[in-house]
DNA sequence: TTTCAAATAATAGTATTACTATCATAAATA
DNA sequence: TATTTATGATAGTAATACTATTATTTGAAA
C-alpha cells in the first residue's frame, strides 16, 4: 500500500484546487522549481506557463496572482512541517530533545519526500530560506492575515512554543522566541550562503 | 552654527549623488515618505516624479531602478544607526550597558534627527521593519555584494559583535548573534503591529 | 557680458508584466 | 447522447520599468 501525505489548504489560496488535476500538480511543482531557479521577483506566469506547456490563462484559472501562489507554496510547506515535528518528536518526552529535534528538523538541509510526488521538500526549504519572508511582508498582510494566510505558520510557532514552555514553564516570551528560532534557522543559512561575514556558521561544518 | 550630519555614501549605488541638488533631496525625501505609505512594491518611479514634480526621466538620472534606491536609503540608515551607536556610547565603560544601549537604539521608536534635512528617520525606522530585508532577499546578491551595498549593515554588525565580546570575550558566535539582535529587533516589531500571536510584546508596555 | 556646459523638463517610445475576456475543443459525467 | 467542465488558443489592456531625443533653463568660466 502506498501512503500519500495531503496537507489540508486554505481555500481561500486558490480559485480551483491544484492537488484535483495533474495541470494544478505541475504548477505546483515547475512554480517551486522555477522561484528556486530564479527567485520570486523574476517569476512570471508567463514563464510557468511556458515551462509547463500550458498557456497563461491557464494558470489564472488556479491562482489569483503570483503571491497567493507564493503564500500557497509556503503555507504548505509549513503544513509538512508541522507534520514532520509531530511525527519525529512523537514519543520523546524529554521537552530539551524535543527542542534539539525541533532545531535540528528547521536547520538542516532537508531531503526530498517521496510521499509527497509533485512537491520537491528540498527545493521548498531553500525557497522559505531566500523568499519565506516575502509572504507576509507586504501592505496587504492585514488583510492576508484574517484571511487567516499565515495559519500554519502561527500553528507551529504555537506548537515551538509550547515545548518552549514545557522546557522552561517560567519562560516570559514562548512566542517570541519560537518565532525567533524558526526566522534565525532561515535568515543564518542564508547569510551563510550569501553574506558570511554576518554569521559565524561556516557551509563545511554548519 | 549649525551642525549638518553627512554620512558618505557608496557611489556605485547612485548615477548623480541625490545630496548634492535640491531635486536629489527631493527624491530622497519623497521617496522614504512613499515607500513608507504604501509599501516597497507599489512604488515606482512615476508616482515618485509625480509626487516630487517632475519627471520619471528625472529620476532615472540619480537612480538606475528602484532597487538601488532602496539600498540606498537603507544603507543611509545603517550608517546613520552607527553613528547614533558611537555618539551614544562613548565614554560608557561596561560593555553590559553598552549592549544594551544598542538594543534600545535598535528596538525603540526613532524621532527625527533635525541635523538631517531631508530624511524623516522615524519614517525610515518604519521602512527597515517591512522593507529591510528586501534589500539583500534577491537573486542578485551576489552581485550587489561584491559592489559592496551592504557594507554599513556589515560595519554595523561587527561594531555590535565586538560589545558582545567585550560582555564575553569566550562567546563563540557573536557576529550570528548580532545579526540575530538587528534583524529580531525589527522582526519582532513587525509581528507585534501585524501578526501579534506570533510575539509577546504588545503595543502598549513594548 | 557673453558663452558654454551641465542639469532639468517635456515628450515619445519599447518590451515586459499582470492581468481579463472570448471562443473553440476535448474529456468526463449524467 | 447531451451537457457540463476543464483546457487551449488567441487577443487585448493598463501599468511598469525602462531608454532615447530634443528643448529649455541655469550657473560658472572666459
Amino acid at each position: 500500500m502506498k501512503l500519500e501525505l495531503q496537507i489540508k489548504m486554505n481555500p481561500s489560496l486558490y480559485l480551483r484546487d491544484p492537488e484535483q488535476s495533474e495541470l494544478g500538480k505541475n504548477i505546483i511543482k515547475h512554480s517551486i522549481q522555477l522561484i528556486h531557479d530564479n527567485g520570486f521577483e523574476a517569476f512570471t506566469f508567463k514563464k510557468l506557463a511556458e515551462s509547463i506547456g500550458t498557456t497563461e490563462a491557464g494558470v489564472y484559472r488556479y491562482f489569483e496572482n503570483k503571491h497567493k501562489l507564493l503564500v500557497y507554496i509556503i503555507s504548505w510547506y509549513w503544513g509538512w512541517i508541522q507534520f514532520q515535528l509531530s511525527y519525529q518528536t512523537n514519543n520523546i518526552s524529554d521537552p530539551t530533545i524535543k527542542l534539539k529535534k525541533v532545531i535540528t528538523l528547521l536547520s538542516k538541509n532537508v531531503e526530498d519526500d517521496i510521499t509527497t510526488g509533485h512537491v520537491d521538500e528540498s527545493l521548498l526549504h531553500q525557497i522559505l530560506i531566500s523568499e519565506g519572508s516575502k509572504a507576509y511582508l507586504t501592505n496587504h498582510v492585514g488583510k492576508d492575515n484574517k484571511q487567516q494566510f499565515f495559519q500554519p505558520y502561527k500553528d507551529l510557532c504555537n506548537a515551538v512554543g509550547e515545548i518552549i514552555l514545557e522546557c522552561n514553564p517560567k519562560y516570559k516570551y514562548p512566542h517570541s522566541l519560537a518565532s525567533t528560532i524558526i526566522e534565525m534557522a532561515h535568515l543564518q543559512n542564508f547569510f551563510m550562503n550569501h553574506l558570511p561575514s554576518l554569521t559565524d556558521f561556516s557551509k563545511s561544518k554548519n
